[in-house]
DNA sequence: GTGAAAGCGCTAACAG
DNA sequence: CTGTTAGCGCTTTCAC
């Protein structure tokens, strides 16, 4: 393990010299730090993060938690975050990652951590996340609007999504619009009947509120609902449901039913799951920016460690993903 | 922050004794580690891991690197897997998380942990893993079985898991079993039509030729797969396919037939993924103890370091998910 | 601009 | 059994 006092032996300068060169100190003289630079690469030199840790009172290490949902679907966009945050991360820091319900040791393992980034797919999050906000350390939330003052926040712009899907099937000449709304408790089912009734509304189409059912999200609830829907005297052109979970459920009523998608009916689905892809056909859905809510919470995590604190709320605009059930 | 100094003033003895008490040093008298120790607990003493990692060598992180598959699945079994290690790890200890497709600095970032796992799961991995089995570090393979006499390597037993499959289906009264393989190259689509031979051997069942087709592990190779299978001149009774996926699609095959599951056919998958509780109908398939193999994978890790080193190789039972496909 | 010395919190000889 | 001392690799006063 080479170190900076072989450094320094080797460029003739003390060890001091090195750490600050290697810091690029404006202390150092610009030559100096060349000649050390070069030397460093040569020997393969890397530095013993344990070493600055102890002496910065800094760990290096940004812990990442996510939900565990019991149903299975938490883990859907975990290797994406995973991605965006190593990616924006420095190369000195490591991402620990767990889930929030198998913490062992909540009070000797967060303050062991420089940062704390969590992301959140239920309100069963709140407690976890209230917790956090009580400890001295900065913390970013992803995905689920928080409002707390003392936590950063990088959600979607859930309504302006599903407002551009609106908008693309009305130009696609739909006119008749329906929605499975996901439980009524959650921010993201409000925001996305916000949007959905806003695109209607700016178009001046007609909303009957029978065309309004609750869900909770299940691919159950999604073939109930439909069926709900479609047993209708005068049934919709378009569903859109809140989640793709429930567009699953929705199209398996559909077709159950004999209508073929879409010639008969539309389906737009929310998330861009994996399975939605091979769904029969292939879900026009909306994709929140997973891996770059990731990539900005890191980044905000960063900035705030380095004291260049900023906005607190980010909210990042979704993608429309065209496939073919509309 | 209170150092071991704290206690040793308190404890009116050296720190060096606080240290070894803490450690369970078989030098220190049991009365005064139980003073010690009260004192630690009373004033919410936490080890400094950053000094202790100084001083030991070593980081207290252990690395998990996981497939990187285009496809979107590599993230099924994650969360079991972060859950499983974590379970087993000591607290000291950190899961740093990445993905083998991003790692930005291998030279420098591999040799900052004291292990390594790997969540592999095809055989694009060889090259990665081939590159860690080069380093000086305990490394276990996870998922996939691995011929490398420096790694451990903990896999499941598929060709039991599908014998115990088909057996059960032999009780059921099924006798006419077609298979659905894998791709060729992949050691388990070999291991499951191993144990689905076998299987059929001991029952003394005839298994014609015909009644093997080869898929690629894709939902439309299953479709493609299961259409060749029923347009036999004498048709299967239970399409035993090599993964979740390929059953996917020989039910959507069988559906858009006519035919009606399990009554006209009966279909198995293998996997356990999330999705197919949810398949129509519900899809009886065989699980990978993956959180089992984790935290095995993480003992063996830990066994390594301690330097009680054991077999290397690991193989673990699958278990069946009876649901209504059979 | 650069160096000498101290110290982050802990463990490990070495002494007693 | 316990204490003294040194040192892990690095950053940071304080001098020069």
């Amino acid at each position: 393990m080479v170190t900076i006092k072989d450094i320094a032996k080797i460029a003739g300068v003390s060890h001091t010299t090195v750490s600050r060169a290697l810091n690029d100190s404006p202390l150092i003289k610009p030559a100096t730090k060349q000649k050390i630079g070069e030397i460093a690469r040569s020997l393969n030199y890397t530095p013993n993060v344990n070493a600055k840790s102890l002496v910065n009172q800094k760990s290096y290490i940004i812990g990442l938690y996510f939900s565990n949902l019991s149903a299975g679907t938490s883990d859907r966009f975990l290797v994406e975050v995973i991605k965006g945050i190593n990616t924006t991360l420095p190369s000195e820091y490591r991402l620990a990652v767990h889930d929030m319900t198998t913490l062992s040791h909540p009070a000797e393992e967060l303050p062991r951590m420089d940062g704390i980034i969590v992301m959140s797919q239920s309100d069963q999050d709140d407690a976890f996340i209230e917790g956090l906000s009580q400890i001295d350390l900065p913390v970013v939330v992803l995905n689920r609007q928080i409002d707390k003052p003392s936590l950063l926040n990088v959600t979607s712009n859930d309504a302006q999504g599903v407002y551009q899907a609106i908008d693309y099937a009305i130009q696609l000449g739909y006119q008749k619009f329906s929605i499975i709304e996901g439980k009524p408790t959650f921010r993201s089912s409000i925001e996305r009947k916000k949007g959905f009734l806003q695109a209607l509304a700016d178009h001046q189409i007609a909303f009957p509120k029978e065309y309004a059912v609750i869900g909770d999200y299940s691919i159950e609830s999604g073939r109930t609902c439909a069926k709900q829907l479609l047993e209708l005297a005068d049934p919709p052109e378009v569903i859109f449901c809140s989640n793709d979970d429930m567009a699953i459920g929705a199209t398996n009523t559909c077709l159950e039913k004999g209508l073929a998608i879409p010639a008969d009916i539309g389906i737009i689905g929310f998330d861009n799951i994996p399975f939605s892809k091979y769904t029969n056909p292939p879900l026009t859905t909306i994709s929140k920016p997973v891996f770059e809510m990731s990539q900005l919470g890191a980044q905000l995590l960063l900035d705030s460690l380095a004291g260049t604190v900023s906005k607190k709320q980010y909210l990042l605009d979704t993608e429309l993903t065209i496939r073919q059930s509309l």
